[in-house]
DNA sequence: ATTCGTGCAAACCGTTTGCAAGGGA
DNA sequence: TCCCTTGCAAACGGTTTGCACGAAT
């Protein structure tokens, strides 16, 4: 994503572009699924003098205007996700990590499958799919 | 899920039946997805001596023991479900309910697919689908 | 001038922890 | 007796809130 595309993305939604929701929006670009914790800490790195408060309060205005998304976590510890397309997510059993996981064949066999049989008193809107499992092989960081 | 059932289920894990950890297992029981609020709050109704503490401690232990499963929300409120066997869920659109979804069929779609293309860097384990949409119709309660 | 956004710090609240007492096996 | 389990209450930690100041329109 470009800086400019989530530049326009914020502004679209009726927000003033500021140095704070800049300095969040790249900490989420730079992260890989990360908790309000590690936000925190990578906004903080280099903008010591914003406060944690702030944070919280964008990630909740961008969750609110769907700039970005929650993600599910089985530990109670909220993770956050500049992605607002469907796609699908891999977690690590040990939820150390979540990866994203486009396969648009698959979203579509869901989708049809769906469409066909459909579901007694229940709409589908949207649906996302975690795989659980692990990560083998190459793992840097 | 008849109460032996689980009574046996609680033992075979290791446990002890207690008063407390039948009174913990039928609010699971009662309530579909139930919040911890809502469990402590079902139990108290009963057994208004049972400490808040303790279960905390049972529903992590039935958690550890795999008698339990968490179940995912978007708004960091942790739910329970009594039932471990995989199965799929209905989200309504604002989390104030889920209640399970089972289709073998569909379950067993996405099985094939994952066997067949394989995800490279990862070995699928579990995986469940979260259905978000809308309860339509009848609605008690 | 009015509205929006931020910094700060206190408050909140769900959850965890430590410990002493109770109760089965 | 020994170990599991509970009750209690204090502590914890992530998140929210209220408010006054500052910036943008």
């Amino acid at each position: 994503m470009k800086t400019s595309d989530y530049k326009k993305k914020i502004k679209e939604a009726g927000l003033r572009i500021t140095p704070q929701r800049i300095a969040v929006m790249e900490a989420l670009l730079r992260n890989s699924h990360p908790t309000a914790e590690k936000i925190i800490e990578n906004v903080q790195k280099e903008h010591p003098n914003i406060a944690i408060g702030t944070i919280y309060n964008i990630l909740d205005t961008f969750v609110r205007l769907n700039i970005i998304t929650r993600v599910n976590t089985e530990n109670s510890v909220t993770r956050f996700d500049p992605v607002t397309e469907r796609h699908h997510h891999l977690y690590a059993v040990d939820i150390k990590e979540i990866e994203d996981y486009y396969d648009d064949k698959l979203t579509k066999l869901i989708l049809d499958h769906l469409k066909k049989c459909n579901i007694p008193d229940f709409k589908v809107k949207d649906f996302k799919l975690q795989l659980i499992g692990e990560f083998i092989g190459k793992k840097e960081k």
